[in-house]
DNA sequence: ACCTGAACACCGTTCAAGT
DNA sequence: ACCTGAACACCGTTCAAGT
């Protein structure tokens, strides 16, 4: 026979796989990812992929943080204790401000995953054991406390920060709309009389939303960076816990 | 024979098979509502649900929907013009502030959700034309344009907030680690040597987490509501598009 | 080591058949 | 109108068999 059941050289390698996974899950979602669909667009078989993933969601997670890893870190390299008002180009002692920091990885992140908005989902998971995400999670912590936030605040702004990136990416207000203009009674909803103008101009919605709660968060950030420098811990620590 | 095909009086109806779905979803998460689990827990076969709902998705949403319901509203009723600052109680003129009315349905409705977390990526689909998630909308938009927002940054309010509370919900910071303290290697993650506690801290650093950011959230637009009251619009406008 | 087809225990949904 | 069992076209995963 023409067909072998094991070729001289491997047909797939994990690489290979969460190539073709990734581009199956941006251009039909994730629901569209099914073993054999996938094997079918490597040319092997569906069984085939268990060589190389225990499961098909270490295939998804392995696809998660490839688009992690997208994310742009460099901006938190050299934040140090200093201010965190004035310009984005640094701090009173020559460090970076935190603030810009988290505003430059903020938008990439943001990017990185309206770039991949299908695979939003596995992301919301947590990092667990994938690396980027891991790397991402460290990088906010490390440079928040060299920037002289307590470790407790620290935790709590890769956090919130987390909250808000992927509730954007996850949780689109625009897109949550149905583009009908019948769907919006104005005897029930009458502050909705517009609403289905939404669905159409999704994206200028969501990143005029974004932008204007990114720089409200590290408005209010700042506040509390303030009183905490000036010597009142217990107003930057509204919360319980540690 | 004794079963019948069809019993006098309809074994099923849509208020039932929501709440064992309802039920389901909190026990054992959305994978494993299936059309047969579900039909069995109510003691019937499988296309029986078919009778009352299209999909198993209308199910969903349906479950969805009655998470919805269960956020107050009622702190917007009586929001007007008026200051943002003070007191939880009143504006100057008499309204309720929409700052505090802001606070309080955000931690009203983020109880909704964490009272049923499996059903939040569903909910995070946007309300479409559910309506209960249509009367939350609306209640924002119309508490924000009577508090004086403009209609464009009423609608960014509504939709930053969704960001927040959604991803507070749908992105748990703290249950993203695992419970293994061998998971993270310092010498990867040099910043990362206590993130293994975090798992079972889950609950409070979550909660201190989005207290955090909700205060951030909300300082940061009473000072854009302040630049807008000081007649400098653009400043209140920091985003493109209208 | 790496791929195959067959098989198992599931899915969501349709539909003719019953009352 | 509302429920049934049978059927269709799928799933994820296991496994013995091939080279």
């Amino acid at each position: 026979m023409w067909r072998m059941a094991r070729p001289r050289k491997p047909l797939l390698s994990r690489d290979r796989i969460v190539e073709a996974a990734g581009v199956l899950v941006d251009e039909e979602g994730l629901e569209a990812v099914s073993t054999r669909r996938l094997a079918a667009a490597l040319g092997v078989s569906g069984p085939s992929l268990y060589n190389h993933f225990r499961t098909k969601d270490a295939i998804l997670e392995a696809v998660a943080d490839a688009v992690s890893a997208k994310v742009d870190l460099s901006m938190f390299a050299g934040v140090a204790d200093g201010g965190s008002g004035g310009g984005s180009g640094g701090g009173s002692d020559g460090g970076k401000d935190w603030r810009g920091a988290l505003y430059d990885w903020a938008h990439s992140y943001r990017e990185a995953l309206s770039d991949h908005p299908n695979i939003v989902p596995v992301l919301a998971r947590g990092p667990g054991r994938r690396p980027a995400g891991l790397r991402l999670a460290d990088a906010v912590f490390g440079a928040m406390t060299a920037a002289g936030w307590p470790p407790a605040q620290a935790t709590r702004i890769g956090a919130l920060m987390r909250y808000f990136i992927l509730g954007s990416a996850v949780a689109s207000f625009a897109g949550g709309f149905v583009d009908d203009e019948t769907a919006y009674d104005p005897a029930d909803y009458p502050h909705l009389g517009q609403a289905h103008l939404l669905a159409e101009r999704r994206r200028e919605v969501d990143e005029a939303a974004f932008e204007t709660g990114l720089t409200a968060l590290l408005d209010g950030l700042a506040l509390q960076y303030e009183a905490l420098r000036a010597g009142a811990p217990e107003a930057a620590r509204p919360a319980p816990g540690c």
